[in-house]
RNA sequence: GCCCGGAUGGCGAAAUUGGCAGACGCAGCGGACUUAAAAUCCGCAGAUCGCAAGAUCGUGGGGGUUCAAGUCCCCCUCCGGGCACCA
């Protein structure tokens, strides 16, 4: 009876006792000195918002995580396996408006929650380097940061429009708004409003960001090219079209056209430009406050324009806006030719993309096409293609063409026309190639209390002066009422707000806006390397030891605003001095999400399934196990229940299996394999296919789900040879090999079982310090092999042949076999083909 | 509209370089053990026809290359994701 209750598989029992024993020994993890000899690997899954619940994405995004810094240890490397807490953000205000709670309070609670939910699944990270962006050690650095930038011209402060979500009372970052929403609040449309901002000059880096792709040859294509969308280059050329009115001064001194003289428009196509037959402002240009300024009723179509744009942008739809414009009376004139062209104002021309004007060539641009089609503005061509024998129908926008019409360009080619149309641009002085960027400056001013305080003091005799690095952090005051009206929190916090000029000693007021809590996340991974140092974010040479991050696993989700921002800040502070590399992450892993029934878990479908009731009705090495199985890492992930079931059963397999067998294989512990069965080869040769499988998964593919499988097969082996085992018809140092090395395999996909099994081989020192199985070719090998024998492409029979038979006794063998025979007889065979240790194929008439 | 994924049994999936399609698991069915059930163990299991031996069909659809195609090429459908008047 009691025999029966220790051979149960009970992870209710053996993993709290890890758990114990593991917190007990912070060494088990810990990253080792950079002096240690071994070669380093640094693995990092993104750090998780502490919400207090981890979610099966998390459970997942870890389960990699684990098996493959688990993996590393065993492999001999000095492992960093941080974990940290992206712990500012809105939700801890809004849970102090509903439970009167103090987001300190509660943030700090759900990450005491969030992290036992971590040690009950067994996830192995260093906890000694553990950081929260929330405390003033953390988030004392993002001040130090902004300073250093704001020295370095990469902060600046200007009135703008900015995206502003109600539902926040925050303004948001062009990357946080998704189809005219906010990230946060998937149906709140954001609106656009003016306000002073902080701006982070990360179009500094446009063109560095975009190149810097290319050598992340590691990462997913998807991400990369998501980035360069979002980046947006764009080469082409400005030209000034002249105001009719000044034209003839202009004529005589055209480099000194002021704003209001000239419209500069930006062009990728400056080869079209004698087929441009219009000049459209976007509603917000600047020469429009003058033009209307004199005309009343072009002031009420210009506000029309105006409100249709605001509102297609609001709707997220700026792409399916009706195309509107409205005539302004006036002309500009073309520099290439003198012509002059009507100057129109239209409703999709973007005042914050180029110069906010453009000059409409319909017949060689779709956008102008339908508007000089509504509008009757003429349509000319002056591209034709190479071969002028086909017929063109306008709109034509191939590039690929020959220039018409177009007077001492005509018969140029595009490309040519393009190089030589510029560099009479810029001799002239009415023009300039120019390469322009969709990505725009990073706005981190936030009107929230749950963020870092930016470090800027207004004094109104020395203007905007930085905090000195002496007073740092700024500490955001603990205790605050937190209230649902508008404006800064801070800004009601007087004796935050007050406080005295750094230079002048005089009366002054901080900055009462925090920062986005992307910056808290941009660089929270050099932190880990360094994350008890109070003179500075991090001592370089532990960083420079540690990076680039070797693998980085989280949500493709960040591929824009996470992984934009954490690259561009990884080349400030090189640019700082405080790192060499030039990116922050070498191999980046994006894994599929976690769904339910073809959906995505949401409270609101009611199909969430929480990891604590998994990890109490299966145990964590089962929830974490079935993550792996279900489906390779990398597609989405259907969550069935049944599934975890069956992982558990068999995880109790292995457990009976081995404590079986387990007093033979200890007793033969030290003794080396001298002779062995048939049936004991068989299973070592499994067992180093296994090995060989398992190994090279971890290298690269990554498809843990077959790597389970190749475990499962296995034991299903051992299983099949139990009676022999039990017989003695294995040698004990056979078994003990088989079941010593079958823990190892499992131990980084369920670290609890293979630690109570690995101590129930006999072994004392944790399994994370054993080294990982090598794969011996000659014992993987197998000595026949089953060869299929096809006729005309059809399997007909499969013939046994020795592992090194030649491509002739092979061929023999093939045509030897009965059913081939029979099937052969009478007919003429053309061709056999031979493909050693794969098939046979002969083709038979 | 453009770009990137994906589509394989009742379900999750496998097939790593063009070489036996469906490994492994779930659900299902049959059997053993049990008074019975659970648990466990053994076996069956793509579809159609057939008592069987076996035959035919089969990786979203259509065409092609090849001795051989889930895999390569062309065209199309559907699903997921990203971008979308960016001049």
């Amino acid at each position: 009876m009691a025999d029966e209750i220790e051979q149960r598989y009970d992870p209710a029992t053996i993993e709290p006792k890890w758990q114990q024993k593991w917190a007990a020994d912070p060494a088990l993890y810990a990253a080792e000195p950079v002096d240690c000899g071994k070669p380093k690997y640094y693995v990092l899954e993104m750090l998780p918002y502490p919400s207090g619940q981890l979610h099966m994405g998390h459970v997942r995004n870890y389960s990699i995580g684990d098996a493959l810094a688990r993996h590393m240890w065993m492999r001999g490397y000095n492992v960093l396996h941080p974990m940290g807490w992206d712990a500012f953000g809105l939700p801890a205000e809004n849970a102090a408006l509903k439970n009167n709670t103090p987001p300190r309070e509660w943030t700090l609670s759900n990450i005491a929650a969030m992290k036992r939910q971590m040690e009950r699944l067994g996830l192995g990270y260093d906890w000694a380097t553990e950081v929260t962006t929330c405390l003033p050690e953390y988030y004392r650095w993002n001040q130090w940061f902004f300073l250093r930038m704001y020295e370095k011209g990469l902060v600046y402060r200007k009135k703008s429009k900015v995206n502003w979500c109600p539902e926040c009372a925050t303004v948001l970052a062009n990357e946080q708004v998704v189809n005219g929403c906010c990230w946060r609040h998937e149906t709140t449309i954001v609106d656009q409003r003016d306000l002073e901002q902080w701006f982070f000059r990360i179009t500094a880096y446009a063109q560095e960001l975009l190149d810097g792709l290319d050598k992340l040859d590691e990462w997913p294509e998807k991400v990369r090219t998501m980035q360069r969308n979002w980046i947006g280059r764009s080469e082409g050329t400005e030209v000034d079209f002249f105001l009719a009115e000044e034209a003839e001064q202009g004529a005589g001194g055209r480099d000194q056209g002021s704003e209001k003289t000239r419209i500069r428009v930006f062009t990728t196509r400056v080869d079209t430009i004698y087929g441009a037959t219009s000049v459209q402002l976007a509603p917000q240009h600047a020469l429009v406050a003058s033009l209307v300024a004199t005309n009343p009723e072009l002031k009420v179509k210009v506000a029309e324009l105006l409100d249709q744009q605001k509102k297609a942008r609001e709707a997220g739809d700026l792409g399916a806006i009706e195309k509107h414009g409205v005539f302004t009376g006036r002309v500009a004139i073309n520099p290439y030719n003198g012509q002059p062209v009507p100057i129109w104002i239209a409703n999709y021309i973007l005042a914050d993309y180029g110069t906010g004007a453009i000059m409409s060539v319909p017949g060689h641009d779709e956008r102008d096409f339908e508007f000089a089609t509504k509008y009757n503005l003429p349509i000319v061509q002056v591209i034709q293609p190479v071969d002028s024998a086909v017929k063109v129908e306008l709109p034509f926008c191939s590039e690929e063409g020959t220039l018409i019409n177009s007077g001492e360009f005509t018969a140029l080619s595009c490309e040519d026309a393009q190089l030589l149309m510029q560099s009479v641009a810029e001799r002239s002085g009415f023009g300039e190639p120019k390469v322009t960027f969709r990505l725009k400056d990073w706005g981190v001013s936030r009107q929230r209390y749950w963020g870092t305080p930016i470090p800027m003091i207004y004094c109104d005799k020395d203007g905007i002066v930085p905090v000195p690095d002496d007073q740092l952090p700024v500490i955001l005051p603990p205790q605050i009422e937190i209230t649902q009206q508008g404006g800064s929190p801070l800004s009601r916090v007087p004796e935050f707000m007050h406080t005295t000029c750094p230079k002048c000693g005089g009366p002054a007021r901080r900055e009462t806006d925090t920062m986005d809590t992307f910056v808290d996340s941009s660089w929270y991974f050099y932190r880990y390397t360094d994350a008890k140092n109070s003179t500075a974010p991090y001592d370089p040479a532990k960083a420079q030891y540690w990076f680039s991050i070797d693998q980085y696993i989280g949500g493709v989700e960040h591929a824009i605003l996470h992984l934009i921002y954490s690259r561009f800040w990884t080349k400030v502070m090189r640019d700082l001095g405080l790192i060499v590399n030039d990116e922050p992450a070498r191999r980046l892993f994006t894994q599929g999400m976690v769904i339910k029934d073809g959906a995505k878990m949401s409270k609101s479908k009611g199909n969430v399934v929480s990891p604590d009731d998994m990890i109490a009705k299966y145990g964590a090495d089962a929830t974490r196990m079935y993550a792996l199985f279900a489906a390779p890492p990398d597609r989405d992930l259907d969550w069935q229940e049944d599934g975890v079931a069956g992982v558990s059963r068999f995880l109790a397999r292995v457990w009976r299996l081995v404590m079986k067998h387990a007093p033979v294989a200890r007793a033969a512990q030290g003794q080396s394999v001298t002779q062995n069965s048939e049936i004991g080869t068989a299973l070592l040769r499994k067992l180093h296919q296994t090995i060989a499988k398992i190994t090279l998964d971890f290298e690269g593919r990554w498809h843990f789900n077959t790597c389970v499988a190749a475990i499962m097969e296995l034991v299903n082996d051992l299983q099949a040879a139990d009676a022999q085992l039990a017989a003695g018809e294995v040698p004990a140092p056979v078994i003990h090999e088989l079941l010593r090395t079958l823990v190892l395999l499992l131990a980084p996909f369920a670290p609890y079982l293979a630690a109570e099994l690995w101590q129930e081989l006999g072994e004392e020192d944790s399994i994370l310090r054993a080294a990982w199985p090598v794969s011996d070719p000659e014992l993987a090998k197998e000595d026949e092999l089953e060869i299929p024998v096809q006729i005309n492409g059809k399997l007909v029979q499969v013939v046994r042949v020795a592992a090194d038979a030649t491509p002739k006794a092979i061929e023999a063998a093939a045509l030897a076999g009965e059913r081939i025979v029979s099937r052969t007889a009478g007919k003429i065979v053309v061709k056999v083909i031979v493909v050693p240790g794969k098939l046979v194929n002969l083709v038979v008439k």
